[in-house]
RNA sequence: CGGGGCGUGGCGCAGCCUGGUAGCGCACCUGCUUUGGGAGCAGGGGGUCGCCGGUUCGAAUCCGGCCGCCCCGACCA
């Protein structure tokens, strides 16, 4: 591709609104521009970019067996009712000129499972492995950072069909073996981490995580343990907890509601209290009093779990009605059921301190179980530090750029998506759903790989393998020089950049290096003369050999493409 | 949805407080010079100042309403 009929609006200064390092190089290398929030388009150079990951997904789900389809994006309504996601937040609604309901589809296991149920009949008919690449519309109450978080986006989104739940565990190792490599392929640092299985149910989930600044998650990462934070469990780190005594003793702290001035009036470890945090299932309108350490926080997902229902936080009238004065509340004396995080409950020591349900006031040498009964469950988030076999933990931001799922018949259930097994018995089809954005696998290689000067593609994303520039303005030896190399790479079936402008060279160095093509070839007066290009890999500084021109051309940049990653 | 911020040529911004000819840098067009790290000189084109309404002789500027976008949080099967 010529440079000179190539739409590729590079910027100097990075666009105003722009904060993650993805959305301010994609825009500055005129990779995407964008229409409305999380509405973008995609250029020419970064959709080849994004067609690139595509391409390797579509390999990796093809060597597992995997059947490519396309389903519609727009959908009825009803199909959705069926499966009780009719009426869900993030879900665009329309309808059409009959009046008829019509959804944007916001992932597709409806239609999917819908024509499954119809095509299925016999257990010989199992397994399957289907899958698309098509567009999601998702109303998101907070698109952000470029291409990260949008409202319409390309998911490669698999479905797996299985007689049993034997059969799920092979679909499921099998999209394991194909997302390994995916990501291997593309270049990516990543994780696969342990996952909420939310509401779903199912018999759990991993998330493909690649670690960056701009990621939207945090992933507990020691050797051997990786999972979400929202569901990572460790031992806690130890706390000095004050001298235990035979009865609680109330102490005054007037108007000491928060745990930094309790701990710090007293003289004890922030550790040393039990914070309590009354909150109420959404579904049962149950209160619920929920214990963890002072210098610890409740992890509403791992509580959500545990109770079975999502949970809100208490309201101070609730609270006040049900357990005591809001800022010095406790599980002694409390009339409500007691959840006491583990970092409590296995202790099996006094000394906490603990809010007394009268203003002004705490107790001390507080013994959980001699002093109020309560539930054990591990539903607080871990820190930075906290063991997983005896390693410290540490916590990564991340994108979630791929996630598998076991569905179970979440929806073949609802949808009627059975078959007949060898003794004729109907039974519903085993689910797995899986997905990757192949847009977050562009954004987390630009925040994984990025520098001062620009992005730095690996081969196996970039958008050309090499950037051929052509110094010097107008016609002349080297742009004739570079016009044959770059005619020959294209022959040789190389993609190639050319840089052919009338540009200062400086403007087209710094261009290629905001694009970040991996190889750059530089055809200019000073190489010229001795015959020879020169060779610039964009990820070091260092200058390769020189490319000759003429014969050998071809093979000397085949050859440094072999080298570079 | 709560909090904060911003809307002025393609991009980045000033002007608004204190109403009176819409400005700067980059980019763009023409010519000449220049040509290995975002060139110089000269000339030039391009803006309903987000939208609607109000105040005023006069509104980018003041007032009201609306819309859009960004950031933080909530949220994100």
């Amino acid at each position: 591709m010529r440079m000179t009929s190539l739409l590729l609006p590079t910027e100097r200064e990075a666009p105003a609104d722009a904060e993650a390092l993805s959305h301010v190089l994609g825009v500055r290398a005129g990779l995407i521009r964008q229409l409305g929030a999380g509405l973008w388009t995609w250029l020419p150079a970064g959709w080849r970019v994004h067609e690139r990951a595509v391409g390797i997904i579509r390999e990796e789900m093809n060597a597992i067996g995997g059947q490519e389809v396309l389903i519609p994006v727009l959908q009825p309504r009803d199909l959705w009712r069926r499966t009780g996601r009719g009426d869900l937040d993030e879900q665009f609604r329309l309808e059409d000129r009959k009046g008829s309901e019509m959804v944007l589809a916001m992932t597709h296991e409806e239609p999917m499972t819908f024509h499954m149920a119809q095509l299925v009949r016999s257990y010989r008919d199992l397994p399957k492995i289907l899958y698309q690449f098509q567009t999601k519309g998702r109303d998101e109450p907070r698109p952000r950072a470029g291409v990260l978080r949008t409202r319409e986006f390309i998911m490669k989104d698999a479905y797996s069909f299985d007689r049993d739940a034997d059969g799920l565990e092979e679909s499921y190792a099998r999209h394991i073996t194909a997302y390994d490599r995916i990501f291997d392929r593309a270049g990516l640092e990543w994780y696969r981490v342990e996952s909420d299985v939310g509401m779903m149910g199912g018999s759990g989930a991993h998330e493909y995580m690649a670690p960056c600044p701009a990621g939207e998650n945090e992933v507990a990462l020691a050797p051997g343990y990786a999972a979400n934070v929202e569901v990572a469990s460790a031992e806690p780190q130890p706390v000095q907890l004050p001298a235990p005594s035979a009865a609680p003793q109330e102490v005054s702290t007037p108007g000491l509601t928060t745990v930094d001035q309790v701990s710090g009036h007293l003289g004890v470890p922030a550790g040393a209290l039990l914070k309590a945090f009354p909150v109420v299932g959404e579904t049962s309108g149950r209160l619920t009093l929920v214990l963890v350490r002072g210098d610890h926080r409740v992890n509403e997902v791992k509580l959500r779990n545990h109770l079975g229902e999502p949970v809100r936080a208490a309201h101070p009238a609730e609270i006040a009605a049900q357990i005591g004065p809001v800022g010095f509340i406790g599980p002694v004396g409390a009339q409500v059921p007691v959840v006491a995080d583990l970092a409590i409950a296995q202790t099996g020591q006094g000394g906490w301190v603990a809010g007394a349900n009268r203003p002004d006031a705490h107790l001390t040498g507080v013994e959980p179980g001699r002093d109020f009964a309560f539930e054990a469950a591990d539903v607080r988030t871990v820190e930075e530090g906290d063991l997983v076999g005896g390693v410290p933990l540490r916590i990564e931001p991340a994108i979630e750029v791929g996630n598998i799922f076991r569905l179970g018949t979440r929806y073949s259930e609802p949808l009627g998506a059975t078959f007949l097994d060898e003794a004729g018995v109907e039974r519903p089809i085993v689910m797995g759903s899986y997905g990757i954005g192949p847009a977050r696998i562009a954004a987390a290689t630009i925040e994984q790989r990025a520098d001062e000067s620009g992005i730095s593609w690996p081969r196996a994303l970039a958008p050309w393998q090499v950037h051929v520039v052509a110094l010097g303005k107008g016609a002349g030896p080297e742009r004739d020089a570079a016009e044959v190399l770059y005619e020959q790479l294209l022959a040789a079936g190389i993609e190639a950049l050319f840089d052919d402008r009338d540009a200062g060279a400086g403007e087209k160095f710094a261009d290629a290096e905001l694009l970040g093509c991996p190889l750059r070839i530089t055809v200019g007066r000073r190489s010229l003369e001795e015959g020879h290009a020169e060779a610039q890999g964009r990820r070091s500084a260092v200058t390769l050999p020189g490319v000759p021109l003429g014969d050998g051309a071809v093979a000397a940049v085949t050859d440094l493409l072999a080298q570079l990653a």
